[in-house]
DNA sequence: CCTTATTGTAACTATAATTATTACAATGAT
DNA sequence: ATCATTGTAATAATTATAGTTACAATAAGG
């Protein structure tokens, strides 16, 4: 199954909050570059929020960076955004059978190449700063 | 999100396949095995069989690889039971705004990325064949 | 202190995917 | 012809995404 575009949505809401820092950026104003519902962004806030990316102002609005864009990568805002159950981006069955050759163990058998491609993903992941991106905008 | 369960399941029955080969390997037998319902297998089995990886044998039923274990890697398992749309793992917000001087950037400047990121788990899932996998059962 | 804009949050809906299950026609070997 | 098994349809439960409305909580400015 394919990884949701809240990504790519947080993505798009840190480069607004970089590209109009002169001027006030709120879920609405985020909204309307973004394409979606403002309420959409606000829990994308509340996310980059509770991950230490951003601090956000109630009643007057404004969003500001916690962080140097360059030291906020793109697993930083994947982890914040798609928070996989243990931390795993791949669904194992759940109980294969014991008394099975085979089924006792695929689990430690496998989750090992597993691990190893989660972790070339992220290691990709990590490679792209916010920076980086921002840019390539101007 | 994370990727199903059908991915792990599919590695599961092919090792099956290859473990149970002197015996009559029916979906019901694997479904035994992984410990879900043997339609599930059936339709795994069909996409095994559309990515040319098996035939399978109607009626009397039995099941055979159509290449050896050392040409058949994770990816083409993983690509066989996750068809992504595009093929491409990552969702995009579909309408940013054109007007807007991220809205109208953001798709050319992160979709690369994204490319690279996907490149890297394909290049890891594609490191590690059945047989590696089956070698490590015994 | 009051007003006002904006966030945080709840409630609800629609849509889609996964996973499980029952049922049965089509098929292929004996 | 029989019989086991696959291919497939139909249904349901569960879960996640995504959209929307509504409103209390909050923070700044007059």
């Amino acid at each position: 199954m394919k990884i949701s575009s809240r990504f790519t949505i947080a993505v798009h809401t840190l480069l607004c909050i970089l590209e109009f820092k002169s001027e006030k950026v709120t879920s609405n104003f985020i909204s309307g570059s973004v394409n979606v519902n403002p309420v959409i962004i606000r829990n994308i806030l509340l996310q980059l929020q509770k991950a230490d990316i951003i601090t956000v102002k109630r009643g007057t609005g404004g969003i500001s960076l916690n962080r140097k864009p360059d030291n906020i990568t793109l697993l930083d805002i994947f982890n914040a955004v798609e928070s996989l159950d243990d931390n795993t981006l791949f669904s194992f069955h759940e109980n294969p059978n014991k008394k099975c050759p085979v089924g006792s163990k695929i689990n430690e058998i496998l989750q090992p190449k597993l691990d190893n491609v989660q972790n070339a993903m992220e290691k990709e992941l990590q490679k792209t700063s916010l920076k980086d991106i921002f840019k390539n905008l101007n």
